[in-house]
DNA sequence: GAGGCAATTGTTAGCGCTAACATCGCCCGT
DNA sequence: ACGGGCGATGTTAGCGCTAACAATTGCCTC
């Protein structure tokens, strides 16, 4: 095992194409990193005992050198929610092929599990870090720490310390009950997400809002679940007795799948008596029973954009200017009709 | 700058601790991991080197004298499917903390990106990937490569030609059918996955061998579905004018949401006039209209198990004997009930 | 036809770390 | 009191690659 470096028997080197292409292994560094001055004869050459050899760069080696390790790192709460999973899909696809994507799942939301999400990433030398984590909490725990590398919130509000990319919560909620409050409703109910989630306290201020401007009442219950169709299922029995109420927001569609079950469990007809809208469009919901009203979230336009924003990151350290939020649209389906006279 | 390597402005080196600690960078080395010939003092002035310093090891340098690089990468399909998020939740837990994942999702199906999806963790330097691949053509592609690195399938039935780890389609389709005949139903009508997909094939054949088990006769006509609600629905159309038709299983929940949906359309009454179970327990299944009977699958411990599997790959090259699948368990609610008299 | 410049290729020196070997001091038994 | 042995530390040599510089060639210009 001289230091001649001979790869007889492990993976070939550098050297060993170099060797057979008959150059030297710089001219194989230079064809592999796209050097212009090769010529075509040289690197048809170089390509060809590439080939053969089967030889592939050491990446360890590489970035050692060019400093670099072409990673990006997510950070995610619980990548089975559709949304967080639809962010992360989207994020991996656009940050191919220039970025490869580590991922963490965070067990739990508190600050440590994040910080030592972070950690190992900054460990393992990734380029950037987005957080998927919607929640103030974390987001704040985000701020205070400072890594040297860039780091992004991605569908965390608007009101992330960090650089952040965004789903228009506001103006989504507020569709969704101006779309109510058009059908004759008198007031409309919202079926909120965690107090601490930045999406549902945005989705609750849309609501508000637009109550507001159109000048309902806004009911003094508040109503509040866990993202899950079970707290969706208990507000809907929480509900289900009062008369007055006729129309609900829920803060996503798996609330609202679990509200409309109860509704209908204590006889309540959907949309007969009780109008209900969602909030994400996940794909299931065109067929729940009735299908479900809702707002649509773009998540692929997310994850580009996070991806652009975080790219935008490395070359500039400037507080970017929070760019607009992503639209969310209302579907109109069957869970909503006109208010009963 | 010299090569003494003071790092006064950028990331501070190992010499830099060493120098602080006033011992050799070796010396830190050997405090980082955790090698025993170290005293007690000199192991907590170097910690405190590197707390002061803010010291980080650069992961390319050690993966380059170790050879090794604690990545795992994943390949996945969907990963916005239920099934595939879970399994990659559970891997990336599993994983934790001695590997890190990085993740693949492939646009398509076909060989070709399934192939640059490995070229792109081998280039990156990974130590071994997972395919959460579970089609016919993905996985005989996968057959065909051989990469120096160990791989293997998950969730991708018992056939395939890498070491895998599978859940027990057969017998989970087999104790639903079980489950609707032992209600009294005459026969079991399936509403499959998609043909070149392992897990529908493998719940097909479940079904099939309990319906001959049990001497019921096999409905001639074929129902196929992409796993999509949209399916399940057009095939509960299907169904829905057949009164012969009173007990459906579905190749997953989401089929038999839109599969519900299409029946109770047609005014037909779920569980009442036709008995519905489902496969993999989504969390939203409970809440369906009715809440539905289904076929749990424990994707966490798929996870685990998965990872388990790649581990021993990397100490031994003997072909694993294939470990018994991972059981699924029935989940009664309220989709199934007596067969009409 | 000599000087010069560009295009191409080769040579050298690290990137920051760990493994192997070398060294030092100290405790032990006799 | 003295040598053997071991525990703690230092020194050296790469890991495989790229960047900077050096060298060679060919071609063009005046």
């Amino acid at each position: 095992m001289a230091s001649t470096g001979g790869g007889q028997a492990g993976r070939p080197l550098m050297v060993d194409v170099a060797r057979l292409a008959g150059v030297s292994h710089q001219t194989v560094s230079r064809v592999l990193n796209d050097h212009p001055n090769v010529s075509p004869e040289t690197r048809a050459g170089v390509l060809a005992a590439i080939r053969h050899l089967g030889y592939r760069r050491n990446a360890a080696a590489r970035s050692l050198v060019t400093g670099r390790t072409n990673v990006l790192g997510v950070i995610s709460f619980d990548t089975t929610l559709y949304g967080p999973a639809s962010m992360l899909y989207g994020i991996e696809r656009a940050a191919r092929p220039a970025y490869s994507v580590a991922i963490a799942s965070l067990p739990a939301f508190d600050r440590r599990s994040l910080l030592e999400a972070v950690e190992r990433f900054l460990d393992q030398g990734v380029e950037g870090i987005m957080v998927i984590a919607p929640e103030t909490s974390a987001v704040a725990a985000l701020g205070g720490l400072d890594s040297d590398i860039p780091m992004i919130a991605v569908g965390c509000g608007t009101h992330s310390p960090l650089a952040s990319v965004t789903i228009d919560n506001l103006g989504g909620a507020a569709r969704g009950t101006r779309h109510l409050l058009d059908l004759g409703h008198r007031t409309v109910y919202h079926a909120a997400g965690p107090e601490n989630w930045l999406d549902a306290q945005e989705r609750e201020e849309g609501w508000r809002t637009a109550l507001r401007a159109a000048g309902a009442s806004e009911p003094e219950t508040m109503l509040r679940g866990d993202w899950s169709a079970r707290s969706g299922y208990e507000i809907g029995h929480r509900l289900a007795g009062r008369p007055d109420v006729t129309a609900v927001l829920c803060a996503n569609d798996q609330m609202a799948l679990g509200l409309v079950r109860a509704l209908s469990e204590r006889g309540k007809a959907v949309p007969g008596e009780v109008s209900v809208v969602g909030f994400d469009d996940i794909p299931e919901a065109g067929f729940f029973l009735p299908p479900l009203t809702t707002v649509r979230q773009d998540f692929g336009e997310l994850g580009r954009r996070a991806v652009r924003l975080l790219l935008d990151r490395f070359a500039t350290d400037e507080p970017v200017e929070p760019a607009f939020p992503i639209a969310a649209d209302l579907v109109v389906r069957g869970s909503t009709a006109r208010a009963p006279a």
